[in-house]
DNA sequence: AAAATTTTCGAAAACGGTTTCGTAAAATAT
DNA sequence: ATATTTTACGAAACCGTTTTCGAAAATTTT
């Protein structure tokens, strides 16, 4: 009962295995009758033609290659979850890869997916390849033709089509919304400071204070590392200065951030307000709520595999395109009202 | 720059294509004057092997399928990372797909798998496919002998290998634990009765009730349609009875049941103590924090990883198992103290 | 110097399909 | 009855690689 090929069927009615290609697909070219002894005995016997040849013959293989760098991140799992229905609805398939925010593991990851795994792909960077900045194994990629779309953590030194938010825009809308609620001491929580995602956000938030006149402070920034005590640095946060905003940039930090200020008897927002990135279940479902930026994680993923799929099946060489989506903030819980309303 | 093969190079070296491959895997039959030239002509153009010829050639794609029915779900998503880890370190591809909880779905998914796609599968069925109770498209690929793994939704139709939690001690436990606390009107609130998953656990729930000499009553076990209003459902079975504990057999639910009843008034865990199924982040952060029943999804899928990969690496016919996983309580402060400490 | 061996390469098969082209037989047209 | 067109199939190429086997050339052994 195992694999039954185009051979095996051909020995069993005498005739060759181009006659049996042929009947299986319909084709004109055999009589009726042959046709309707072969195509029964194949669907008797679960005929399925093997993938891999077809692949090797047609050139390509119906499939997309997805790397992000962690799956246990909202953000990526909405992304994750777009592309994969695009995909599913254009008929093609996903290889997902997990880069683990390593390196070596996405030159590794991109190296087994240029060589005819896949059509093409999609891929947000690992943070440590944004630290170093080595783009060569993206510049392999593009060198062989290989349609690529990166999303979020993207690099400018790669041509290739980009999905990205707004994050620039993002910083500066949330803190504008900080100060438009009377919040007049924002500060900023960071865990990715090396992603050009972390900066722009940075870049929004200063130049809001700028237009409010509002001197910027970098002590007011909380860059942490891997092994930093978020704790502790909250506290030296809140000594330093009386806080009465926090934007932090990702989603775990900000229900982090709450936790602690909670804990040490702060009211949020009445105390201290808080918006966090990333708009998740998380964000939802902690007490009090927090308002949160949307990246609109499955409509990236959407975007980037429409884009990629087009890329793919379109020859003409257009250029290549930067798709910006802009997030918008979900008010709940963890901020004031606008003064103004 | 597209894409260089064997032959390519062949033509350049004037050589013929077995020479080529010979030389750039190193063989000893090839002179090493001729070898060091190919060998550095293969690296300047950057050569790698097409990995749909290989995978054709070895009738092996070193690459497994994995199936979940909602990438969106915690649970899911650890064990995606347990099986991801193992198979990265013994070389394996991940090629994902997403049911949705779609028998259809579920089936189309698997004929794609089963074309040569993968060497291997990890799934866990559809809600639909539960409730249908149709198994013809996994009995296909057993019967093509195709290793297949499936975990936590399960079907004992279907012979092969199968990774499990011990849904029935942890409905069994859980029960006993709010017992234990002085709990004495023990509710369950579910969302997957459809699936066998959800019954052992009602099963444990009975058990533990009945050793304590408490009556069942089916009122008090809610079972949720998908267009069902949880917060009506909860209205009634608090009118009902006066009910002090509430199990809720997934993480969304519970965490939903925390909420209502804490609009409700009632304060959490003195009035109604809660407990919910699978770990998340959810429930951690959550105020009050869940005491959860930890399913280790990141470990069974580690288990069922490396039982697919003995599976497909050892063609030794041994025996189908089934690995039970314990699931152990995650005490917070959702639910009392036990009375006896 | 003849024989045996080793070195070094090429031809061809194989993996499992699709597709182009050629051709004998059957059917149709003249 | 002959010429022409269909019909119905097979042979072979092709996708890119590995591998077995054969054989010429170079080397070593006798």
């Amino acid at each position: 009962m195992k694999k039954i090929t185009l051979k095996k069927i051909a020995q069993v009615f005498n005739v060759s295995v181009s006659t049996v290609s042929k009947a299986i697909n319909d084709s004109h070219e055999i009589s009726d009758d042959l046709k309707g002894k072969i195509q029964q005995y194949a669907k008797e016997n679960k005929y399925r033609p093997n993938k891999l040849a077809l692949n090797l013959r047609q050139k390509k293989t119906k499939t997309i290659g997805v790397v992000v760098p962690n799956i246990l991140n909202y953000f990526f799992t909405q992304v994750f979850s777009g592309i994969e229905k695009v995909a599913n609805e254009k008929g093609y398939n996903l290889l997902s890869c997990i880069s683990d925010e390593s390196y070596d593991k996405e030159v590794k990851t991109l190296e087994f997916l240029g060589g005819n795994t896949v059509d093409g792909i999609i891929i947000s960077m690992a943070e440590e390849t944004q630290f170093k900045n080595k783009m060569d194994h993206f510049q392999n990629l593009v060198d062989e033709r290989i349609p690529l779309v990166m999303f979020d953590r993207v690099s400018n030194e790669v041509a290739c089509d980009k999905v990205v938010v707004d994050d620039y825009e993002a910083g500066y809308k949330t803190t504008n919304y900080f100060l438009s609620t009377g919040c007049s001491t924002v500060a900023v929580v960071t865990a990715i400071d090396h992603s050009s995602v972390g900066r722009l956000r940075v870049e929004g938030y200063k130049k809001a204070l700028d237009e409010a006149n509002i001197p910027y402070d970098d002590k007011l920034v909380v860059r942490l590392d891997k092994k930093d005590d978020l704790e502790l640095r909250i506290s030296f946060l809140l000594n330093y200065k009386k806080v009465d905003a926090i934007m932090a940039l990702d989603e775990m930090t900000a229900v982090e951030v709450l936790r602690i200020v909670k804990n040490k008897g702060y009211k949020v927002p009445e105390d201290i307000s808080i918006i966090g990135f990333t708009n998740g279940k998380l964000s939802r479902y902690v007490t009090p709520a927090l308002t949160s930026v949307s990246q609109h994680g499955t409509y990236i993923g959407e975007a980037a595999a429409n884009i990629l799929i087009e890329r793919m099946e379109d020859n003409s060489n257009r250029d290549f395109s930067t798709l910006t989506i802009k997030t918008s903030l979900v008010m709940r819980d963890s901020t004031k009202k606008r003064l103004d309303q």
